[in-house]
RNA sequence: GGCGGUGUAGCUCAGUUGGUUAGAGCAUGCGGCUCAUAUCCGCAGUGUCCGGAGUUCGAAUCUCUGCACCGCCA
């Protein structure tokens, strides 16, 4: 079986500027699509921008520009940012690309051919004062839930997709494929809301027009997630079953926040069943980063910006803080306090010093060459037997999207390793010159430890990955499938004396 | 209002099918080393395991109940 992966993230709406929430979503991906890679498969990892509706529509008239010119300004910043982050994407899809299009289309039709959408009437309330819309589920006793005064019933002729006749088609979905939301909590909900029962859905409207033309309708344009869901498809090719949409579909993970779980395990799987088309393996929804304590909030311009905190902490830095300090699908909260503390200890105190003092004595005691390791004593054994342990965890929590627990896998690595060399001394061993070969076994297995910690940190943390691999004599772009063995260090390599990885941070 | 979840060390959490002195990381205190980015290693803790009742030889773990917080739906 060919060994391919498929992650996404979700497309990112240009009505909104970019900020950590979507930093975190891209850089989970990432570090998978990375892991993957290093695994030897062959990985499509998709992301871009969901560019039309009303709201995109009339900012751009605000601003006296076209959808369009908005749409690739805002496009613009979310590239930038994905280049400044690492990001490793496969393709960027914009749901303005005429392949896009073409796709939702022929989705739109292969539905429509089923019978499973109908042309209807969406009716909706309007409160004049609030200048806001409301379901009819919403309104109390038919006023406004909001001000209580009396709504005015709007309607409009709309497409609807037949979702009630998937019901149960999903939930036996579900029921069989205990793994498909992520995480558990998550998946109950869905089954719940599920059980009350689904509704047919409004995939079209007819009030604006920034938006793809309904087939043969042009009256009406489609409606927001029945467009913007497609993107994981019609990036493939769709409906070219050739190429990409062959090799990749069904995706293995839709990585999203819990804000739109319910679109990608409800909705999507069913337009998906409609069309006859397999659905997606997994859906994770992750949590929300709170900062300093505090919701995040335009009006409260506590918003954080990533570009600020990659010049000011580093790439890596926040990359590694994102993915280790809350588990992935809980939310947590974004602290510079706690930024700089992992920085310092983790990185900076763990494995950055490990690093220096190892390659420092390496070249003390032998110069630049590396060893070769004499016997390995029963408490050598144990520490090296400690590394493929690790890699086979880290394949299960990878595979599980536990990032944070990934990352203390390989962090209990870089503890064993500074306490082996306590436990060593090799400071002591130096003085006598009879403990030669035990010094060079001792510098041996640090060195060869490094190794193996750099290939695992890669995905996390690319850059300091690839600088640690340069300065134990690899190359940079080592993956784990070949390399993730014990003993894959030659004697004599030249090892360079490194500087510090991580500077540490004064804290005020 | 309906359904579900959570409540364990100062903080963040782990605790498998009920079983010996309840764990980890961080923070705190003390000790050790000197290769290293004043870094590292060791030791020490402290816990009415939310309250109450029950089942059991035995409950953080199961049952009931009360309280608090959270999520989804309405």
């Amino acid at each position: 079986m060919a060994k391919r992966f498929y992650v996404t993230t979700p497309i990112y709406y240009v009505n909104d500027v970019p900020h950590i929430g979507h930093a975190y979503t891209t850089l989970a991906c990432d570090a998978l699509a990375r892991y993957k890679r290093s695994r030897g498969y062959e990985v499509f990892f998709l992301t871009g921008t969901d560019e039309h509706g009303q709201k995109v529509e009339k900012a751009a008239e605000a601003k006296g520009e076209t959808p369009l010119e908005l749409a690739d300004r805002v496009m613009m910043r979310f590239a930038a940012l994905w280049d400044k982050l690492d990001i490793s994407h496969t393709d960027f899809i914009r749901t303005s690309q005429e392949r896009h299009k073409k796709g939702v289309c022929a989705l739109f039709e292969t539905i429509q051919a089923k019978n499973d959408i109908y042309l209807g009437e969406y009716v909706d309330w309007y409160c004049t004062p609030c200048e806001s819309f409301w379901t009819e589920t919403q309104l109390l006793d038919g006023n406004c839930p909001d001000c209580g005064r009396p709504t005015q019933k709007l309607s409009e002729p709309s497409y609807f997709f037949r979702m009630s006749k998937y019901q149960q088609a999903l939930l036996d979905h579900i029921e069989a494929n205990p793994d498909f939301i992520q995480p558990r909590s998550r998946r109950n909900e869905i089954v719940n809301f599920v059980k009350e029962g689904l509704r047919d859905l409004s995939i079209s409207r007819t009030t604006f027009s920034w938006g793809i033309p309904v087939p043969k309708d042009d009256a009406h344009v489609i409606y927001v997630w029945f467009d913007a869901l497609s993107n994981y498809i019609t990036a493939l090719g769709y409906p070219d079953q050739e190429g990409n949409f062959g090799k990749f579909w069904p995706v293995d993970v839709h990585v999203i926040g819990k804000d739109i779980l319910r679109f990608h395990s409800v909705y999507w799987p069913t337009f998906l069943l409609a069309a006859g088309l397999p659905l997606p393996k997994k859906v994770f929804a992750h949590g929300w980063w709170t900062v300093e304590g505090q919701k995040m909030s335009k009006s409260l311009l506590n918003v954080v910006e990533p570009n600020m905190l990659v010049d000011k902490f580093g790439v890596d830095a926040i990359r590694y803080f994102l993915l280790r300090e809350v588990p992935f699908g809980l939310d947590g909260d974004f602290s510079q306090s706690a930024l700089m503390h992992r920085i310092n200890s983790d990185l900076a105190n763990d494995l950055g010093n490990l690093v220096s003092r190892s390659t420092a004595m390496l070249h003390k005691y032998f110069g630049a060459a590396l060893p070769a390791p004499g016997a390995l004593t029963e408490a050598d054994q144990t520490y090296v037997a400690r590394f493929p342990a690790a890699v086979s965890n880290l394949d299960e929590q990878m595979d599980d999207l536990a990032f944070s627990k990934a990352l203390q896998t390989i962090w209990e690595l870089v503890s064993a390793s500074n306490k082996y060399i306590d436990d060593c001394a090799p400071w002591a061993l130096a003085k006598d010159p009879a403990q030669q070969e035990r010094l060079a076994t001792v510098i041996y297995n640090l060195i060869e430890a490094i190794r193996v910690i750099a290939l695992l940190v890669s995905p996390f943390m690319p850059t300091t990955g690839a600088k640690i691999l340069t300065i134990v004599g690899c190359d940079p772009a080592s993956t784990l499938e070949a390399n993730d063995q014990w003993g894959g260090l030659q004697p004599g390599t030249p090892i360079e004396k490194a500087a510090p990885l991580f500077p540490r941070l004064e804290i005020e």
